[in-house]
DNA sequence: GTGTTAGCATTGGTCCTACCAATTTAGTGG
DNA sequence: CCACTAAATTGGTAGGACCAATGCTAACAC
């Protein structure tokens, strides 16, 4: 399914919640048994996990007690700033499409098959929200970054993408947009942006990447359109319902 | 002597071993078999501790192959990564560049004032090399990325200053091609990106702020030549003054 | 002699079962 | 109502087993 240890999966989706705020801090984790036959895995995988996060200040395990979620101030990686989706997917169509232009003139072909087989892996992915689908789009865009051979330009998309899964916010957004027409459309961009890079062509490489996340910015604004609209019907209803039913008559919903 | 965890005990053990330089970084660790049974503890206990210390950065975990030290740069207590000053300056030249053409579509005018103010400082800044010139400098772009009206661009340029002002080499090498000539030039372009910013012209401003770096790394790049080239004289001064001395009559220079 | 391939040994990944130790909870006796 | 104890729960460690990926090596084909 995915080339991912199956413990670090364990321990994304603990993090995800934690992030989610499923768990919140002070919050005691489930045992690691029950957390075992929830997730389909052994106890020692799950104890890997949790001891994954303990190292990355997430939680705080307790022998003969449980796992407890830390404090944020505490973890290791908390000067992330609040950003918003759409805001941070402009910054990526910016800086990820001259990263690809970069890394056009740069690639190997050893890291252009590794993007092949993450091409074909995304392409299979049945479940679009799943985790080895996140993880494999993730390293797609982070083999491109470091095929730049710039480090600079590798640790600004790093951190973008640390954005991009950390903050609940952006993940919800990118939930929202997803169905199966859009993963489809997700592939084809994708191959395209591949197929430029396989060519050595800098502009194809950075007009795809552009394009894919000029694609995904235009989904979100009318996704949140769409919401936005949803939550005034929803109001308006309500208002109907208040100032309405006054009249038995002209109740119709 | 150990309320810790046993894993814990074996994660500090191994940790000492390779701060203390015992295990190099990109040297292989013992397998996992092997660790266990020199330390007394079970394969599973060995295989925690490698995860703990993999997720504090400090090895490789590479299946079927075994666990490998990473470079300390990768440790997550260095917060910002090692970057040469011409990746840096691409990295700039590449973003801030983007920026500044978004700022051009949204920079206010007050703001635009404040950037006038500004390029004044730094025009008459006498001693080019001083903090102020650089506070400036510093500030000049960040208020451009600030202009930008996205947070996420914001943050990303100033992270990458953080590196501009904090790593010593890329400090150095700003150094070595500050002149009285460069500084006059520095002004002329600080002058273009503005009047570009002024005019709301996004594509201008993003050529004005690329021809700003891509001249800085010209010059960096010229001034390591230079610099290769003096070291090369050196060494063959030094070369001359060792094989040369013992003939007496042919001592010049 | 060279390059390729097939096979084998090593190594990490995961699971299971069992038992120990710390903690929490339930229960009990005062 | 409180204090103390016993049982249930929970994390900690161990050993063994099997799988999959990796790396080495020797045999084979050219």
């Amino acid at each position: 399914m995915t080339d991912l240890r199956l413990y670090q999966s364990v321990a994304d989706r603990l993090q995800r919640k934690i992030l989610d705020g499923v768990y919140q801090p002070g919050d005691r984790l489930p045992g690691e048994r029950e957390l075992a036959d929830e997730m389909g895995v052994s106890r020692v995988t799950v104890r890997e996990a949790e001891i994954a996060l303990q190292a990355m200040g997430y939680i705080l395990v307790k022998p003969g007690s449980g796992a407890y979620v830390t404090e944020p101030a505490s973890r290791h990686d908390a000067d992330i700033p609040t950003v918003s989706a759409l805001e941070l997917t402009q910054a990526r169509l910016l800086f990820e499409s001259e990263a690809a232009a970069l890394a056009a003139r740069n690639i190997s072909d050893t890291t252009l098959d590794r993007l092949a087989s993450l091409v074909t892996v995304m392409s299979q992915s049945h479940a679009d929200g799943d985790d080895a689908s996140l993880m494999a789009d993730r390293e797609f865009h982070l083999t491109i970054a470091g095929a730049s051979g710039n480090v600079a330009v590798q640790y600004t998309i790093e951190s973008l993408w640390r954005m991009r899964v950390e903050l609940a916010n952006v993940h919800d957004a990118h939930d929202a947009v997803c169905s199966e027409a859009m993963a489809r459309e997700r592939g084809r961009e994708h191959q395209a942006i591949y197929d430029a890079l396989k060519n050595r062509d800098s502009s194809a490489a950075r007009t795809a990447m552009q394009q894919h996340f000029t694609r995904l910015l235009t989904s979100m604004i009318d996704s949140s359109e769409a919401k936005a609209v949803e939550a005034l019907r929803v109001q308006a209803a309500a208002s109907r319902q208040r100032y309405l039913t006054v009249f038995p008559k002209s109740e119709s919903v």
